[in-house]
DNA sequence: AAGATTCTGAGGTGCGTACCTCAAGTTGGT
DNA sequence: ACCAACTTGAGGTACGCACCTCAGAATCTT
């Protein structure tokens, strides 16, 4: 019954402590044939290594910091909430995340905050922040000076980093079909409106929301995306001047993850006949968007499980584990009034 | 920057180690005061109890037990797998999880099982189980023998027992709404079929789709729900007699978790006009009717997530801690062919 | 045979647990 | 008032398991 321990193993192997130890932590000093025998034995008594006494002889503590810009939205305060939330759970596992918020606009000023990182202090870092190549190299050379990191929401990857957060190109095209559906044979323009384009994930929703109106749903146009940088003046007046030469808008898709200034604005101009409106991320805002009926569906993707999984998969790299590679999967959830 | 230990939290409280594990254990021999002033201390220091050493210290190891039916679909196959792929991270944690099958239809049966368990042996069960009153009060007095227990994917809590799956009555609504959107301005009448009634969960389902649809979709006509009994003589015949009698099927909910056996009937009885076709529970054969194009929406919950959500809060109910509600909660998902 | 490589064995570490021991305080009988 | 018999409070410490270091022994190079 008595799970097997180091010390079986060494008597199965005919080594000592110290030798399984070196095997276990693949430091040097051991030959070729006896790494292997000692591997097989693990197989045959079907040892398992008991974390708990692992973590406390090493005295490991990990700490992981998440990298954010600094002006934000309703869904970034609420990945921070996550963050803090976690943090009560992993402190009884010796981990620790903190949040680090920078401006997003100025590559080398994320690169030069990823150089200044101490290996000593810092285990991981979730990033999340616009791609750009000075970033990349950052990246690159914080893995190779013994940090993890993982790209969080959006960027690009390289490497072996993996990516948290969903299928963007998937997203959009669920955002499609359900635009098409809910319109049924309505025909008319479809609005696009993005914080802005140069983001990866705004431009990899936008191809998948084209792909799937564009071959199942030819009665409906997808106009050219409007960004509103974040303004409340700009957005205005783009969204008015689009308002005033189609008449014939039956669907908008908001594909940043900040709604409200978009949906605010167009709350106020009033399109004449109500059109299908589909938005990302859930915020107090989009919820009561969605309760009240002015938004009809909305592409989350939880940001409770996006820090969670980030911080697990941080630590499974630390500690040279494999994760379970199912339970990382971020989901592209659909939320109604009725499953919120 | 080291986290205090018991050590430090003694000397700060001006008493021995010993007193300092009773007060963290609730062991008796500790007076009022000194325990208050340990606690005080807690607050004080921040003391942050090392799991890791406790369960070190313990050589406590968990085993979980996931009472499921014997007979089952393809669904309890998946959560059955899970349960297997869980153990692999679990064993690091010195937890197990089993899988014991057993005959659903007795509530007899059920309750002499749970009777037999053994508190040194079980620490938790994870049931999934019709209700009866034998099995509440089986569970009741496993509980009161110290053996946690939670209530998995249908069936009634009682007392302070956790449920784990969905709410059911809004993954029918969610159907609901998502039938009535699909359908647009199309009239007809609606088939709901199901394995049986009898179960809460599918009571619940049925409720919440009704509510839906009469409320906000009168140009449609759900008809009475048909019973399959997992038999597909009698699938194939109540199918075929209502397709008979009924010339304007528009839509067809599938709400039982056993979506195979009607889809591959309805699919071969062929009514006129393709009716929309939303089911539960992602299976192979679902995600290939999702694929496509024969089921247009699938409600569904992730057993991966139920099966760790059941371990993670018998776990923590085991060790008297909090679990992190959100994370627990369990997502009612969307699935349309995009989002997969 | 000198030197390098591989391996051993012992012992300490981390942190909380649990059992055993001892001291102080309480009650009761006479 | 005094001592025995308890109850209660608190200290001491071996233990769980893997990690890590280090001196020294065994084996392999060339």
């Amino acid at each position: 019954m008595m799970r097997p321990t180091t010390k079986d193993l060494a008597k199965a192997a005919g080594v000592s402590l110290a030798t399984v130890d070196r095997v276990l932590n693949d430091r040097p000093g051991v030959r070729e044939d006896t790494v292997k025998i000692v591997h097989e034995m693990i197989e045959k008594i079907g040892f398992i290594r008991n974390l708990s006494a692992a973590n406390l002889a090493r005295s490991r503590s990990y700490r992981f910091l998440f990298l954010v810009p600094r002006t934000g939205d309703q869904f970034l305060a609420e990945l921070i909430a996550r963050v803090a939330e976690a943090n009560t759970t992993l402190a009884s596992d010796m981990s620790f995340a903190e949040v680090a918020q920078i401006h997003e606009s100025d590559p080398h000023q994320i690169a030069d905050y990823l150089s200044a990182l101490d290996p000593q202090a810092v285990d991981g870092v979730a990033i999340m922040a616009p791609e750009s190549p000075q970033a990349r190299d950052a990246k690159a050379q914080l893995r190779r000076r013994g940090i993890e990191t993982v790209t969080l929401i959006s960027g690009q990857t390289s490497g072996d980093e993996v990516f948290v957060g969903i299928d963007n190109h998937a997203a959009g095209a669920t955002a499609g079909r359900l635009m098409g559906r809910f319109l049924a044979d309505r025909r008319g323009k479809l609005m696009v409106i993005a914080e802005t384009m140069r983001a990866r994930d705004s431009l990899e929703r936008r191809l998948g929301f084209d792909e799937i109106i564009n071959a199942d749903y030819p009665q409906l146009n997808v106009l050219p995306s409007l960004e509103t940088h974040g303004d409340p003046d700009r957005t205005e007046r783009v969204l008015a001047q689009t308002l005033a030469s189609h008449s014939d808008i039956c669907g908008i898709y908001l594909l940043g993850s900040e709604a409200r200034l978009p949906l605010q604005k167009v709350a106020h101009l009033r399109p004449e006949a109500k059109p299908i409106i589909i938005a990302h991320e859930r915020t107090p805002f989009t919820e009561a968007g969605l309760r009240s009926g002015q938004i009809d569906a909305l592409i989350t993707q939880d940001p409770g499980h996006l820090v969670r999984s980030a911080v697990r998969i941080m630590r499974a790299r630390c500690d040279r584990r494999e994760v379970l590679a199912s339970q990382e999967k971020i989901r592209i959830e659909i939320l109604l009034s009725e499953n919120l």
